[in-house]
RNA sequence: GGAUGGGUUCCCGAGUGGCCAAAGGGGGCAGACUGUAAAUCUGUUAGCAGCGCUUUCGAAGGUUCGAAUCCUUCUCCAUCCA
């Protein structure tokens, strides 16, 4: 099978700007592509590794990536599919995260001599000087255009910046750098960049006479139609510091029916044989196929020892109820009184809850059990004693366990 | 620059002097049911040393026994006019 079948097979493409010359191009390895990541937090997300497998796939067939950096575009912040405006970030923190990303991205890409580059805009970006810019590149944007594009819709009703709108233009004209000095013809990116990359493809074409290509890759929608990769605590990231390679393990284990297949498809390197026999399960069935697709996500980024170990952990924890491998909390001397601590202090010293009200409400609704058994009362204390050698297990809801010791 | 409307808790949104820690919905959390899924039902959803206290309605001041609500200044947003 082609490199653009099975993209296609997998459902990771959403829009094209010239289906059959992008086939051509990817098919034979001729394409030298770029894919922009701004720098907008200090590590990757699932966002993220959607476009660098689609990297790796592509290099795979032979074609050349450039992993571009947004420093520059960074300091403007994209507006694209937004409802309000992005916080101005500083200089500073801008260059420490592209140093974070830079160094994850080495982990999936192969950045070796001619395999792949990576570069930032803010090289070139920054550098420009404001009227020769809107001379050379303003001049070839109409404003009712860019106005009328899909990715401004929320904000046209919200307000937009001057500073916002400006992003379009930046991201068009990294592509046509890049065109010019790297012979890079195609540009990818997630759904919602599409009108920065048509405008990018269209500088082109109004600049140099030339053709470039377009494409977006599907964003990750759960059967609801959100984003996948966020939860209510924020985004899962790659950095293990970030989101451990348990929690991580566990968002994909607990996704719903409707989207296991989906995930698996689009997120992993499984063959499409095997995804196929898949399709056919059904019911509890489909549990596997959810932690098949916990454990290959988990592999591809933290290692595979890290994923068996967060495999076995949640077999453990959800059968018996304890595990070796489980988020350990040690308790201070000084929270004992009298050689005693009560439940709620337990609770939150371990971060199962943010205050001690939750943490009441908790154990009053019957969320609260310790090594197995529930808690009745808030006010209940425990002996030193008890968290002594392997401690105790705590538990709060379904799928909050922790081990206390001292 | 001018006019008008507006900023309420995680989000949307009611509330125009005491009955307001603030309706309703969404989301979250917990319980029941289950398959670590979905749907449904129930409870809960500012913080604390539980029936009391402390902080909260864009910010700072003021009026009042008492302010989310009234006044002043500031600030931010939207719409219309320039």
């Amino acid at each position: 099978m082609t490199v653009f079948d099975e993209l296609k097979k997998r459902g990771l493409l959403a829009q094209l700007t010239d289906e059959e010359e992008i086939k051509e191009l990817i098919n034979h390895g001729k394409a030298t592509f770029y894919i922009g990541f701004d720098p907008t937090a200090d590590s990757l997300h699932v966002g993220h590794f959607m476009a660098l497998c689609l990297m790796k796939r592509l290099q795979m067939a032979g074609n050349k990536p450039i992993a571009l950096i947004g420093g520059g575009t960074a300091m403007i912040g994209d507006p694209s599919g937004r409802s309000d405006m992005r916080s101005m970030m500083t200089k500073e923190i801008i260059d420490h995260n592209s140093d974070c990303f830079r160094k994850q991205m080495s982990k999936f890409i192969d950045f070796s001599e001619g395999k792949a580059i990576m570069v930032n805009n803010a090289d070139w970006l920054l550098k420009l000087n404001y009227v020769e810019l809107l001379r050379e590149v303003g001049a070839h944007f109409s404003v009712n255009r860019m106005l009328s594009a899909e990715c401004y819709k929320q904000r046209m009703e919200k307000g937009l910046s001057f500073l916002e709108f400006n992003y379009m233009i930046m991201q068009s004209y990294d592509f046509l750098s890049l065109f010019e000095n790297y012979n890079c013809n195609m540009q990818f990116g997630g759904d919602d960049q599409w009108s920065n990359m048509l405008g990018g493809t269209e500088l082109i074409r109004r600049k140099l006479g030339k053709d470039s290509y377009a494409m977006t890759i599907t964003l990750l929608l759960n059967s609801e139609g959100k984003k996948m990769g966020k939860t209510q605590k924020g985004a899962v990231w790659l950095d293990p510091e970030k989101t451990s390679p348990f929690e991580f393990f566990q968002y994909w284990r607990n996704v719903a029916d409707a989207d296991v297949l989906k995930c698996i498809r689009m997120l992993t390197f499984i063959p499409l044989e095997e995804i196929e026999k898949m399709d056919t399960w059904e019911g509890s069935q489909l549990n596997e196929a959810k932690e098949i697709l916990a454990f290959e996500l988990t592999k591809m980024i933290h290692g595979e020892e890290e994923a068996t170990r967060a495999l076995e952990s949640a077999k453990a924890l959800f059968n018996s109820g304890s595990a070796e491998e489980m988020p350990t909390t040690v308790l201070k001397e000084e929270l004992f009184v009298d050689g005693k601590i009560d439940i709620i202090t337990i609770l939150q010293e371990s971060t199962l809850v943010p205050s001690r009200s939750e943490g009441r409400r908790a154990v009053e609704q019957g969320g609260v059990l310790l090594n197995g058994e529930k808690v009745h009362d808030f006010k209940a204390t425990y002996e030193k004693e008890i968290f002594m050698g392997d401690g105790i297990v705590i538990k709060r809801g379904k799928k909050n366990f922790r081990k206390i010791t001292v």
